[in-house]
DNA sequence: AATATTTGCTAACATCCGTTAGTATATTAT
DNA sequence: ATAATATACTAACGGATGTTAGCAAATATT
């Protein structure tokens, strides 16, 4: 009889969720069907619901896990006593750490969130709007303190965040460049800008 | 009985395929049925058949009609007599042009591909990969000639693009920045950076 | 060793999906 | 007016989907 796998200090159901974000973002959540997900597991379709609910599930536990560690991290960097240039660094530095240490969670939060259901869509939404405007209250203070061009701070947010969320390309050829180089070029062009002057 | 009403200069397959976007912008391609779409054509699912082959081929239209606007303009600029920094910006307000005067197969094209059936989605990645590398080809000629900073060309590519497409939310709430002033703020933080200097 | 609990399996369900067949009706061409 | 074509409808198909019921085996607890 098959039996899932589990590692220390984790669960079952963790082995699930994370095989899910995986499977969630190379097919999307509606096109990965839970005998997908049983077979990536190595069990039967039924057997997966002894640890789980529903699938809808599984996309709450990855969204909130992400959308939680990111809002963790803004407490931190708001609390901080850094200039508004340098907590936009932070930031950024982790939204790339998050993107390689826990990629497949991260893009499932990012573009499959839509099809999460009420209550816990409005919630993510409210969530996700929170964490933009703490951002950009960011960014303003650094206009307001002459560190920052006069720019409209929302618009830079979503720059900044569609930015860092579109390096799935890299992700797939790891070799290329690695994160380190990346997270340099990243701030360099998003900090810096593209011109040399 | 029911008709699809069409518009002067539009077949009715071009209606289905332009409601066809904005479903599948709103729910996703796979989460979307054709009985939704029926609906929203205002008439029954098997109707629909008549005038396409199947659901694929909508999302086949979507694709390759932005594919081949873009690789249109692509074109234009590389074939023009600019600097490497104008034929950025050229493409940077080609993007954004398009996505503020067809948001909704911009955006299918964008998420949406993966569900592409062979050969079309070999096709279509080609002939994405072959944007970027021209996109990026500009960039290191703007590097040779002092235009722009040493940085790692196709990372600056995909930090662009993802950019420009993540205006969804602006989208959604019009009133608050329009078309120009966005434009504006996109080449100022992406060409210029944030940094005040 | 005996019992209780956890975990997995097979089988099946109701529902939704894309699509086709066959037919009726509206429009266009003769 | 008649014929030909385009368009829409109803009905139904085969298959996939999420999930449940009921039972068997493995593991944990006593």
């Amino acid at each position: 009889m098959a039996r899932i796998k589990i590692e220390k200090n984790s669960s079952r159901k963790e082995v699930i969720v994370s095989k899910a974000a995986a499977l969630f973002r190379e097919k999307g959540f509606k096109a990965a069907s839970m005998r997908d997900l049983a077979e990536s597991v190595g069990v039967e379709a039924a057997s997966l619901y002894n640890h789980i609910k529903s699938k809808t599930e599984l996309l709450h536990e990855i969204c909130f896990g992400v959308a939680n560690r990111f809002m963790h991290k803004m407490d931190e960097v708001e609390s901080g006593s850094n200039s508004a240039i340098e907590k936009v660094e932070q930031l950024i530095h982790f939204h790339i750490a998050e993107m390689v240490n826990h990629y497949e969670e991260v893009y499932v939060s990012d573009r499959e969130w839509k099809h999460l259901a009420d209550p816990y869509l409005s919630n993510f939404q409210t969530q996700r709007r929170m964490y933009r405007k703490r951002f950009a209250a960011i960014i303003e203070e650094g206009i307001r303190n002459k560190e920052i061009k006069k720019i409209d701070a929302p618009t830079a947010v979503l720059i900044l965040l569609h930015a860092i969320g579109g390096i799935e390309s890299w992700h797939r050829s790891t070799q290329k460049i690695n994160a380190s180089n990346l997270t340099d070029n990243m701030i360099t062009i998003l900090v810096g800008g593209l011109e040399l002057k």
